[in-house]
DNA sequence: GCCGTTTTCGGCCCGACTGTTTTCAGTCG
């Protein structure tokens, strides 16, 4: 309920410092902090109201934790990592990011070379300094030389400071925060806008806009939120904070009169609303922050968004299409995509319970979580046996399949669809053999390893499993982590188009880390017999929320609703599995 | 850092791959 998604966030960034501090992500601290998020995020009461010694009651949970949630529930943010965070500066562990370099690598580079940015790492690969390591050799920088090469030529700068962050690091926080300001007495209308509520990848500073006639209070609770470290700015009308993440958030308030046209303004992107602006220009109006106004400075048209909108003679258009990507003259023809709407959804087609090792919630969870939802189909789609430590073997899946047989009366309006996520490896072929893979009703197939092979290869490697009868759909095509891995490098269009002729489905994953297929890729598709599946990816029951997410990438990427199998009723969906299994 | 305990330390998941090796360490998922 009272999840603080900072304090989660915090516990995640701690967990990756130790390991850095350790040597090992496998080692022993850096998995309790890790299993210390999961506790965390798990926790279905409000952390806040307990007291150390409640707290250590928790599965998961000790001293050490129990002190550092208090310390943020006090302060906003925890001493210890502030500690690591000085020890091992942004640059530095950005450097952990590169393909090749782990930890160790890390810490000797820097130990005995003096490495601690992409700079100093530069000129240590071009003094060829890395081969006279024990241990390291010529192959190890050419490989570090390569990655960095690649991240370079894909804009992807991860061995520098990240300017904008993740998607999926600053939208809980953000959320959290405007969900904390829409409870205050008055029902302030709380929204986030900017990069966020677009949903694109990464953000800058975050902007909430608040309609309320009680500014103060509005900007106080703000202020002093537990998520807060520090108040960076303060006036009537704004407040400028920065998270304990070190993300920065402006709140602005607003006269509730003028609500949407400040979100309109704050929403962007800047090239859409310029667009709108010029267009107002056009007709001898103005557009700003505060409205649609005519020249005499009188409002045409301050709220809602969709009034503004329609002032200027267009369909409203949602956010996440506000790219200045054709939208706008498409509203104008009154010809958008429809937005793919939550409501819509009939079904999920890739979720894991604890069979998967990184599963978190047991299939039975998982049925009851997915009935609530109300859905009328589901698939399950533990990962296959080549992701050895996570893998399920084929005598498991086996034993699985009669237990799903067994809870088919649990949830009679629910079909059970009983799958498997294969691995896609170096050449493209899937585990199991096809017989046993025709047991299966239904297979994910994805890429799980060797990120960094050539175009060509990785291209010819997602063709092939395309190829294979047994394989549904591609889940997430790409593999980047955004922010943190880079994906395969793709021919997109040799890609849709083999999807298109074979029928192969590509998969919209929800996960805010993920987003794979990416809006870019989504928007080549449009106009293509391409059949899409928007799947959370779901490890854990709560991830079952993640559709939200899914439903707005999949608008980004003016994806045709009719287009999406999992919106299509259980009768039609099903009709369109078995044609594809011939 | 957490847990369990036959209470206060010892155990806590791992397998393939790669590059550097002459027997293994580090990375990755």
């Amino acid at each position: 309920m009272a999840t603080s998604h900072s304090l989660v966030a915090l516990f995640r960034e701690l967990a990756q410092l130790a390991a850095l501090d350790e040597g090992s992500s496998m080692s022993f601290r850096a998995r309790a902090y890790e299993n210390a998020v999961e506790a965390i995020a798990s926790y279905p009461g409000d952390l806040a109201a307990l007291s150390e010694r409640q707290l250590t009651a928790i599965d998961g949970i000790g001293p050490a934790t129990a002190k550092k949630i208090r310390e943020f529930f006090q302060k906003g943010s925890i001493a210890r990592l502030e500690e690591l965070r000085r020890k091992y500066p942004p640059e530095f562990v950005a450097l952990g990011r590169i393909p090749g370099i782990g930890p160790k690598t890390l810490l000797r580079l820097r130990d005995e070379l003096g490495v601690t940015n992409v700079e100093t790492l530069a000129a240590a690969l071009a003094g060829q300094k890395l081969r006279a390591l024990p241990g390291l050799g010529v192959k190890t920088e050419e490989k570090i030389l390569q990655s960095i090469e690649r991240m370079r030529a894909a804009g992807f700068e991860p061995p520098a400071e990240q300017a904008r962050v993740p998607i999926a690091k600053a939208m809980p926080i953000v959320r959290e925060l405007a969900a904390a300001l829409a409870v205050l007495p008055g029902g302030p209308g709380v929204q986030y806008c900017g990069s966020l509520r677009r949903l694109d990848e990464t953000t800058g500073p975050a902007d909430i806009v608040a309609a309320t006639s009680d500014p103060l209070a509005v900007h106080a609770a703000f202020a002093g939120h537990q998520a807060v470290a520090r108040v960076l700015e303060q006036d009537g009308t704004v407040t400028s904070v920065e998270t304990g993440t070190g993300l920065r958030v402006d709140l602005r308030t607003v006269d509730p009169s003028r609500f949407g046209a400040a979100c309109l303004w704050r929403t962007g992107s800047p090239a859409h609303v310029a667009r709108l602006a010029a267009r107002a220009a056009g007709r001898g109006w103005t557009l700003d922050e505060e409205g649609l106004k005519d020249a005499d400075g009188e409002t045409v048209a301050a709220d809602p968004e969709d009034a503004i909108y329609e002032a200027l003679g267009l369909a409203p258009i949602a956010p996440p299409l506000r790219e200045d990507r054709g939208e706008i003259e498409q509203a104008e023809r009154r010809a958008l995509p429809a937005p793919v709407r939550l409501e819509q959804v009939r079904g999920d087609l890739h979720v894991h319970t604890t069979l998967s090792g990184d599963g978190r919630s047991t299939l039975e969870e998982i049925l009851d979580s997915a009935a609530a939802r109300g859905y009328e189909y589901l698939a399950i789609t533990d990962h296959a046996e080549d992701l050895s430590m996570n893998g399920a073997t084929r005598e498991q899946l086996a034993a699985q399949r009669a237990q799903i047989e067994a809870l088919r009366g649990r949830h009679p309006g629910m079909a059970l669809l009983h799958g498997s996520e294969l691995n896609i490896d170096r050449e493209g072929d899937v585990d199991y053999d096809p017989a046993f893979r025709r047991t299966l009703d239904w297979c994910v197939a994805s890429v799980h390893s060797h990120f960094d092979l050539p175009r060509a290869e990785q291209t010819r490697r997602i063709l092939r499993a395309m190829e294979d009868p047994t394989v549904h759909v591609i889940g997430h095509l790409s593999g980047r982590r955004i922010g943190t891995r880079m994906g395969i490098d793709l021919d997109v269009d040799a890609v849709l188009e083999r999807a298109a002729a074979t029928g192969t489905a590509i998969e919209i994953n929800a996960a805010l880390a993920r987003l794979d297929a990416s809006s870019e890729v989504l928007y080549r598709a449009r106009g293509m017999d391409v059949t899409f599946v928007i799947s959370t990816d779901t490890h854990h029951t709560r991830e079952f929320a993640r559709m939200e997410w899914g439903v707005l990438h999949a608008t980004r990427g003016w994806v045709d609703p009719e287009r999406v199998a999992n919106l299509w009723p259980r009768a039609r969906f099903l009709d369109w599995l078995h044609a594809r299994r011939g």
